[in-house]
DNA sequence: ATCCAAATATTGGCATGCCAATTTAATATT
DNA sequence: AATATTAAATTGGCATGCCAATATTTGGAT
């Protein structure tokens, strides 16, 4: 695996401490005698510990130890780069829709005319999928500026981008572009704006959650087919 | 400061770079060169590496050198870094109860337990400051884990942890430890605690948005009585 | 017996030095 | 001259050893 010696160390201090009961605020076990536990010499496991500060996992007092500051970093590989399409799915669902219903209260005329431009975007202009994926993304995006507030259209930035850093995402996009799922969304955005239009905060969350409901389902069914390379992604189905 | 010498490092290198035009991909300057740029051992500029490694800002390669992988960690103050405590409490609050939601529908026996264990640790351990954050952190992170959605921990943490990069916040928190709001707040816990327990997803999330909102509520109060100081951090008041 | 201070032990901080992987330069081979 | 081979230099990996901060024990004074 080639990986540096540091983390594997590292990997395997989690798991003593998740194996033994360490409580908050608890005295972890010294570097000389994790050195010793691991064969290996004090430096490694010292950047080991390194490791495990800048997670925030611990916290190192120089005459005194170390301390178990957080127990959350413990399970592994907390990466969020190769998170599957689904759980990713079930984030957005969860946070658009709140950001829908919050817009609902708050948005203007301008921002609804906006909208209304997007949307006969995606009515009209069909003609290449990147056209199409743009249209996508300001659409939800827009919405997210439109609640006003910098740290939720941040939020939602960064959620939507997660997409592109995922190579399984490609792979289920390029079947979506085959087949016209667009006209089903295309009919939910337009639900949702109905709603925003109206002002209804549990409407636009409503229609916002069942729009990323029904995207869900699609790559549910899509993945279905192709069902071998989509194994161990499927562990984060939808759960409701 | 009392800071362990190898962040500081870090942050010195982090600066370096930023000064430099290093580009995506770019080798950066020796362990050895950076040793001698600052006077310090390799062994030092090593542990320093490891946390910009950590951090994901660069990629170590034995036997090559060190490469430049990604400039955004980079910046200090990200757009969204200087938004105002209101502004993030009112984001935090549509997305926390959102998630508590969420979490109530999948919390296990387990992450119930760890959740009063924090809350226990809350009750009697209001020694420091830092201890009752840590605590405080801890709650609402594990709220997220319980989702079992990496993406949903990994958007609250970051939300979470946009406090800390803003001044403004430091101020308010330091009036909020000499009253004695932390009894509100952990009965404010205690309340979601119940509902999580209840397994009941629209009371979790109608109880941690109460939370948030007598958090906003306390911080306008306690910003108000020293207007002068938060000056352009009201234009994002709740706006419900 | 209690308390305080000094001695001792424990623990993390850090520098030095040698090893291994990789890259680069030199040299041989065609 | 081009290419393959080998030697040298570069660079990170890691262990050892001593230093400094903290914690613990000891012993004497009251």
């Amino acid at each position: 695996m080639a990986e540096r010696l540091y983390r594997e160390i590292g990997e395997n201090i989690k798991q003593e401490i998740a194996k033994s009961s360490l409580k908050i605020g608890d005295k972890l076990p010294t570097e000389r005698v994790y050195a010793e536990l691991f064969g290996v010499s004090r430096t490694l496991v010292r950047e080991a510990f390194i490791m495990l500060e800048i997670e925030e996992l611990i916290e190192v007092k120089k005459g005194s130890g170390s301390y178990l500051k957080n127990t959350l970093s413990l399970k592994t590989s907390n990466k969020v780069s190769d998170v599957g399409p689904f759980e990713l799915l079930q984030a957005r669902q969860e946070i658009e829709s709140s950001i829908a219903a919050c817009a609902a209260k708050v948005i203007t005329k301008q921002d609804l005319q906006k909208l209304q431009d997007i949307l006969d975007i995606e009515s009209a202009e069909l003609e290449t999928v990147e056209k199409a994926n743009s249209a996508d993304r300001d659409f939800h995006l827009s919405i997210a500026q439109s609640t006003q507030n910098i740290v939720l259209l941040d939020t939602a930035t960064r959620l939507w981008d997660m997409r592109d850093g995922n190579p399984m995402w490609k792979k289920l996009h390029a079947r979506i572009q085959d087949t016209s799922y667009h006209d089903q969304w295309l009919e939910d955005h337009k639900k949702v704006l109905l709603q925003l239009r109206k002002r209804n905060p549990e409407g636009a969350r409503q229609a916002m959650w069942q729009h990323l409901e029904n995207v869900k389902q699609t790559l549910f069914k899509l993945s279905d087919t192709d069902a071998p390379d989509f194994d161990g992604y499927l562990f984060a189905q939808p759960h409701s």
